[in-house]
DNA sequence: TGGCTCATGTAATCTGTTACATGATTCT
DNA sequence: AGAATCATGTAACAGATTACATGAGCCA
């Protein structure tokens, strides 16, 4: 596997601008980067803490409204640490559509099935299409904020391959139709 | 994890129109499915054996030319296994791209490294679509050959979402250019 | 002869998810 | 009162990659 989540970075950017909790990290990841990224409890916990061990975050042990909280803050070694990891080249992008892998094998299910499988596809994506166009039309209008650039990026990146996907489907199911 | 790569599926659709070897179920997992799919020696080789322990192949000891094979067939029992998973709903369809997630943080990088990972991503993409849109030409030549159809399918995806990328990467790199 | 491809397999390691365990507060 | 959310954490389990180990043919 060797590190596929990079639950460490991705805790160190979150924590970039604004200290946060476990349970905020895992919010972050299920809202802001959920498009493109996901992690697990049983991953953000125990990934905190070793980061703590070795000097990326300290921790804060506070209560508020009586519930006991741990604040992490990133330090300075943790600011060089992502930015090293932000520097290095990608290692690895990778698509893992379960669905291409059901279609790549379509001959044995039929086209019936096949085209159940694509309708669901299409389904979903135009269901999550319009809140990422929503996304990108709200970060337009705050672009004096440098970072909302970022975030505009990647946002753009959904819409634009979303779209593509959506293309794909009028294709795909006219290659199936035409018998 | 649970799960993730399916190799006994990939196996038992690969095996379902030719009998092979654990080394060349290897190569068409490297060249037919590696633009969505991946799998190693370490997880092919303990994957047959266990479907040939539960009977959903079966396997034939032979020496071609002074070399030792283990050929694979794949049993009625693996053929009904395969359907049922074919006509199962998708469960995962995963995005992971780690340029996403290096833009998503690009804020901290700066606007110079954030374009040189666009320029690395466009490259790669620029470099493999020309292959994909020749897989995507060779298969339309050859319709006749039903199973073609759905290889098509999963080719024209690629040159799809490949091409909304490089739309793409053009809006990225005016986002970042205009400062 | 040396290097590449064919061919099979195992073990160590990594690390991620799921499910469980616990408990407080807040909303309805 | 009960459900949902906030909040932290552990342990079992699954499964994938990497590296290692071995050996035979083929090509230059």
């Amino acid at each position: 596997m060797a590190n596929e989540k990079r639950m460490d970075v991705v805790i160190l950017g979150l924590l970039r601008h604004d200290t946060m909790t476990g349970y905020e990290i895992k919010k972050r990841i299920d809202t802001a980067l959920k498009y493109f990224w996901s992690g697990s409890f049983g991953s953000i916990y125990p990934t905190l803490n070793t980061l703590e061990k070795d000097g990326y975050v300290t921790k804060a042990e506070t209560t508020e409204n009586g519930r006991a909280k741990i604040i992490y803050t990133i330090t300075e070694k943790g600011h060089s640490r992502l930015k090293e990891w932000l520097s290095a080249p990608v290692v690895k992008d990778e698509l893992h559509y379960e669905t291409l892998l059901k279609l790549f094998f379509g001959g044995e299910l039929g086209v019936e099935g096949t085209l159940q499988h694509i309708q669901n596809f299409e389904d979903k994506i135009r269901g999550e299409l319009p809140i990422l166009e929503m996304c990108v039309a709200q970060l337009e209008g705050i672009l004096e904020e440098e970072e909302h650039k970022y975030y505009l990026l990647t946002a753009k990146f959904g819409v634009e391959t979303y779209r593509g996907y959506l293309k794909w489907c009028k294709d795909a199911k006219e290659i199936l139709g035409k018998e």
